[in-house]
DNA sequence: CAAGAGATCATCT
DNA sequence: GATGATCTCTTGA
């Protein structure tokens, strides 16, 4: 058995956004700059969830910002938080029901490629698109495109329903009844997620 | 180690 | 004018 390499396409992401999160864990996010390619294993995401979500950007209506959430699955919403960092979307579902996963946090992938490879490289939403200068140029860009310069890689990792740790997301203490809900996915034991 | 504050600006009211 | 899907630094036990 060789396990074959597959970019992830529509159809993985034209789901539910509960199950594209936690299946992208043990995914590659691979990022392409010139010609060098870097890459981590997802191990840490959170789902945000229509418009009734209240913790989703898209519960206040569409904007100019949440538009790309409306639009179709497989597309990257990029924005900034806190003035000084980006976090990384997938869009997901339908066309006109606004959802997205959050990647939340990477393992450096053992290419070693990273000037600087450790535990804390890319724990959390805003560091891992520090380290892989992900910014808004990338918002709106499709995952999908053979020429992508962001995009997942499935190299045939399973991660089994018992490994994943369902829990509340982080940050959203302001989303009322949403703020609790078990939306937040990560693997069991990693060293790289961004909290306990 | 935990808790608190500050950084800093795009987005929406 | 207020706020935030974060992170880092400082303080103190």
């Amino acid at each position: 058995m060789t396990s074959e390499i597959s970019i992830l396409n529509r159809s993985f992401f034209e789901r539910d956004t509960k199950k594209v999160a936690q299946d992208l864990l043990g995914k590659f996010l691979v990022r392409r700059i010139g010609k060098n390619l870097f890459s981590g294993i997802i191990v840490e995401t959170e789902a945000y969830i229509g418009p009734h979500d209240l913790a989703c950007h898209a519960s206040k209506g569409k904007t100019e910002r949440t538009e790309v959430m409306f639009g179709s699955a497989g597309i990257w919403y990029v924005y900034m938080i806190y003035g000084m960092y980006y976090c990384l979307n997938v869009v997901t579902e339908r066309k006109d029901y606004p959802s997205a996963v959050l990647i939340r946090a990477l393992e450096p992938d053992s290419d070693l490629q990273f000037t600087t490879y450790n535990l804390r490289l890319m724990n959390g939403p805003g560091k891992l698109c520090r380290a892989l200068r992900i910014d808004k140029k990338i918002n709106r860009t499709s995952a999908m495109a053979k020429n992508s310069k962001l995009y997942f890689e499935d190299r045939g990792i399973k991660i089994s329903k018992s490994r994943i740790v369902k829990a509340k997301r982080i940050g959203v203490d302001y989303a009322g009844k949403w703020k609790d809900k078990p939306l937040r996915f990560y693997i069991k034991g990693n060293k790289f997620i961004s909290k306990i």
